[in-house]
DNA sequence: TCGCAAAAGTCTGGAAACAGACCATTGGAG
DNA sequence: CTCCAATGGTCTGTTTCCAGACTTTTGCGA
């Protein structure tokens, strides 16, 4: 068999030590804005849990984040720990920075990545018999976005996107979608929000929002790939 | 943001201890056939490189696996792990032992997610321009699978499959469409291999090759989703 | 105002994992 | 026949990580 599949298999069990990993993880949900700011994590001991680590490991995760300025820790009764982080304006330089921080080679494939999951989570849900509650959600977001002020856009942008990976009930693809995302978020979040984009997104994620929910994989992939391709294009443009 | 996004990103850091984690990702390797009969691990010195984890613990996954009469090790110079396992012929009751092993929303999420990443992978594969050499790779897997003998069958079904995201360059799709199918490897090692499933499956490799070469994205996916369709099918008529 | 419940903060002993040096075995090359 | 390089096998001290008990802080509600 290939020997690019035995290395595609024998690849690291973990990506690093538990506190780095951690602090990772805690720091995507912040930048991609799952916990919105002002939002609390869920106490220690229960997010300790759900991350499957030691409370003591969590709570020098949170240290880390609490003294690099994501987080403002309180205690006592109606305590916990506050997301404090604002995404910040992007500044030129910005996307190359990140860019450089990831690797030509890395991008290409997170962006592989993003194209191949999305579009086939979509292509998936399209062919699902969605309830009316579900269709219900997938519109919601979609007016999310489009009614997002400039400082919640990519956060309700990310929430868009990963409905659709949600909504088809695989919690292995809804992973997968999130991992995806992240491995883009720090390059969307280093280029600044303009309108004719945004206007160009909002049609393309109706297109998207349509076909799924009118049952129709092909069109459902179709859209996803321009969207994606414009996303891609646009970074590219930045980048050049 | 969903709730739902909180716990796919909150999801457990580690998967189980480093040596569990070890033993469960070298037999994937072997029930896959990625290393198949008669071929060795990588020395452990390289291999615990490979998985980022130690020596000693490497060794007791190891040790592990040739108790469990999977492997026979052999020391001295030209000496090594090697592989002994050879799939059993399945037996009645086996799919259904393995499904309940996994419990029956794990099956759904299992073959929603495989069909996402294969769907995702074949059309961003049909989408680029291949080399000559990626196109004879890809033909070359798929005579493989045709010339299978009964025992190789499987093992040469997950490479063709395999290669798919191998060739789309993405190193984290090749890592999905592993982990995809992982996920539902005990299952179809635990059905029969037929005369006439083969043919099907046969007829469809072959549209799914003929789209991709074609760079037509859209017969690729129609050409999973047929396949995978009638792998699930197939499964499921096992169970009833 | 007092008490209580929910949260963060602290401490301790032990298990898991690691890094690295060193030993033992083997089979081919000279 | 001897040597040696490549491999598995073993040992030791250190670091990381964990489980769980205990302490402190806080603010609401009786």
């Amino acid at each position: 068999m290939g020997e690019q599949q035995l290395v595609a298999l024998l690849r690291p069990v973990r990506a690093g030590n538990a506190f780095e990993e951690t602090v990772e993880r805690l720091l995507q949900a912040i930048k991609l804005g799952v916990v919105a700011h002002g939002d609390k994590l869920p106490p220690e001991r229960e997010l300790a849990v759900q991350l499957g680590i030691s409370r003591v490991t969590l709570r020098e995760a949170i240290r880390a984040l609490q003294q690099a300025g994501y987080l403002d820790v309180r205690r006592g009764r109606y305590g916990g720990a506050f997301v404090v982080y604002e995404p910040p304006r992007p500044r030129h330089g910005d996307l190359r920075r990140a860019v450089n921080q990831m690797g030509a080679d890395d991008l290409d494939d997170a962006l592989t990545f993003r194209m191949a999951i999305e579009c086939g989570a979509a292509q998936v849900l399209a062919a699902i018999d969605l309830t009316e509650e579900q269709r219900a959600l997938l519109r919601r977001r979609l007016a999310d976005v489009n009614d997002a002020a400039p400082g919640d856009y990519r956060r309700l942008d990310t929430a868009f996107h990963l409905s659709i990976a949600e909504l088809t009930g695989s919690a292995l693809l809804a992973a997968a979608a999130a991992d995806a995302r992240l491995r883009v978020t720090d390059l969307l979040n280093a280029i600044p929000v303009l309108g004719p984009n945004i206007d160009h997104a909002a049609a393309q994620h109706a297109a998207m929002v349509a076909a799924i929910l009118a049952g129709d994989p092909e069109a459902a992939r179709k859209a996803v790939v321009e969207h994606l391709d414009g996303t891609a294009a646009l970074l590219r443009a930045f980048l050049a």
